[in-house]
DNA sequence: CTGTTAGCGCGTTCAC
DNA sequence: GTGAACGCGCTAACAG
């Protein structure tokens, strides 16, 4: 590792000189400070982060919190990777980097905050967490400037998406190709992840607004996410007696796809028995089966926004304590019309 | 932030003692060592990595190294979070954090291996480059660790699917069902991933063993791994005039899936006029049009793979420069028996 | 067993 | 416009 020593010597100057050049400072005369980068640049030097963290107390270094395990967001999400994606441009663009965190780790005490003091990180995204560390995070947000995504935690800022409104307009969308009685498989509904919660109140509430039958039969609550348990979950819907429903509104894509071998097996064939509406916008839903209906989560969009707060956070502005952003319908072709 | 002095102070000790006491070293009073970790816990204290790693060279930080764009594994591969789970998990129970560089930041030079020096990581992991840092690489790899997965770079460990062995295992199979013509998609073949060149290689290799007629019109190189890609590469594939084939092997499950809605459109359905057959194990093959036949790529032993790599080489031992990992088939129901 | 000293690499006073 | 001295928080070497 060459340091500014390394350069002084070489350039004749100190390690001061070296320091203010570098760093672009006025108090240094531009001869000297051509002199000092040609030596920098011939010597390869590369600042060291840690002294430099050391000295500023800043980082530039951005946490991304989460738990493995557990029913919310799960790293393979389909939601994640985009999220993440558009979020790291943003942020490296303004000079951070990444760091991962997460609670599972065997370190004693699996503490993410403490991890995020001992890194000095100046900022966290949270993506996924589970119940524990609530309490803690909420003072170590006090500290450090924090957004959650698709994450509410009373006290730090976050950016969701719509589920409420997203959720009411598939019932809306369902309701206008002629469906009269809609079953939902909902996410679970427990866990520190609004989406579960948030989409069934919608649908809910498109229900009791458009004036449709209902009953407790219509609905059932997913244990988790994944396409198994979507599967498990329409499964029971399929078995009560007196099924009315003409059209499923899964609260993911992924539950929605767990259904796919459930209806083969029953020889039933969506849309023409069954019409079929999911949430994320997962890939595949353009691809498969003539294309099936979904919300789209704008992933990207999520991450910019996201990016977007922290950065204001940095600077020490004020951030709106909820961000909401859309979902857009993607209609195509797995829910059908129904003669009324 | 509270630092050893203020527990030294508190403790009423040196702070070279409350170093000792909090790093377990054998020099110190077991009841000073208990009164240090009390004043400690107390005190919320929490070490500072920026000083101990500017004291100590090592920042038990590991780099996670990628680029954006380009055709090669992108980041919304459906191999890379488990692969990066699972490399996680090891890492972090050894100790280590994980940071993200990628070489798309604006940042002035845009080089990722100057990063590594600054941020001073203990080692690092490539998932995806382009071909513009090679050199640059190799250097630094011979000052620090590095591992590259699905990804060869001379004078760099590499952990890699066996390509080869699965695509002619593909070949082979579609023969022991009675496939006698069997055309290939492949992915790109011009990039520092291995993945389109070796599964060519098997494919062709299996085809020569098998003594297969074949000719130029059984093959196509898709532009990139992406369903679009395959679809069109499937389309050219379809529009040469005397098709013979009776399956199609695609270098990806993306591109397979891809090629759904074409088959769709023309009105072929599969398996029963074309048996079809993918790469990587993505999820939904499991749950669509009854099951997709294809390679599983081993995900979480790829990334175990190449934690341990990165792990013997951080403690100066010497590894395999390639370890290969065998891809798993997946026989479901989109390739049909042919009466020979 | 404990405390004093020094230095990791850098940025910042404040003299000159 | 430039440099000497100091300190960020921590640990290693050496004294006591």
């Amino acid at each position: 590792m060459v340091t500014i020593y390394d350069i002084a010597r070489k350039a004749g100057v100190s390690p001061a000189t070296v320091s203010k050049a570098l760093n672009g400072r006025q108090d240094v005369n531009d001869v000297t400070r051509a002199h000092v980068i040609a030596s920098a640049t011939e010597l390869g030097y590369v600042p060291n982060a840690h002294a430099r963290g050391l000295k500023m107390k800043k980082s530039w270094l951005v946490g991304v919190a989460y738990s493995d395990g557990g029913v919310s967001m799960p790293l393979d999400h389909p939601l994640f990777l985009p999220l993440l994606d558009s979020f790291k441009r943003i942020m490296e663009a303004e000079g951070y980097e990444l760091l991962f965190f997460s609670d599972t780790s065997s370190l004693i005490g699996n503490n993410m905050v403490a991890h995020c003091f001992s890194r000095q990180v100046d900022g966290v995204l949270l993506v996924k967490l589970l119940d524990i560390e609530q309490n803690a995070l909420r003072t170590a947000a006090q500290d450090i400037p924090m957004v959650s995504c698709n994450l509410l935690i009373d006290g730090i800022p976050a950016v969701i998406t719509d589920n409420f409104r997203a959720a009411y307009q598939a019932v809306e969308y369902l309701y206008s190709l002629g469906h009269r009685r809609i079953a939902h498989v909902a996410g679970p509904l427990d866990s520190l992840a609004v989406a579960g919660p948030e989409r069934l109140a919608g649908y809910r509430a498109a229900l009791a607004d458009l004036h449709l039958e209902s009953d407790a039969s219509d609905f059932v609550e997913s244990k988790g996410w994944a396409p198994d348990d979507g599967a498990e979950a329409f499964l029971q819907l399929l078995d009560r007696k007196d099924r009315l429903f003409t059209a499923v509104f899964f609260a993911s894509d992924a539950m929605m796809m767990g259904a796919m071998p459930v209806m083969e097996r029953l020889g039933l064939s969506c849309p023409d028995d069954l019409s079929l509406i999911g949430f994320d916008g997962a890939q595949w839903t353009e691809y498969v089966g003539g294309g099936y209906t979904t919300f789209r989560q704008q992933a990207e969009l999520l991450g910019v926004s996201c990016a977007r707060s922290l950065l204001r956070q940095l600077d020490g502005d004020e951030v709106e304590p909820i961000v909401r952003i859309p979902a857009e319908l993607v209609a195509r072709h797995s829910c059908c019309q129904i003669i009324v």
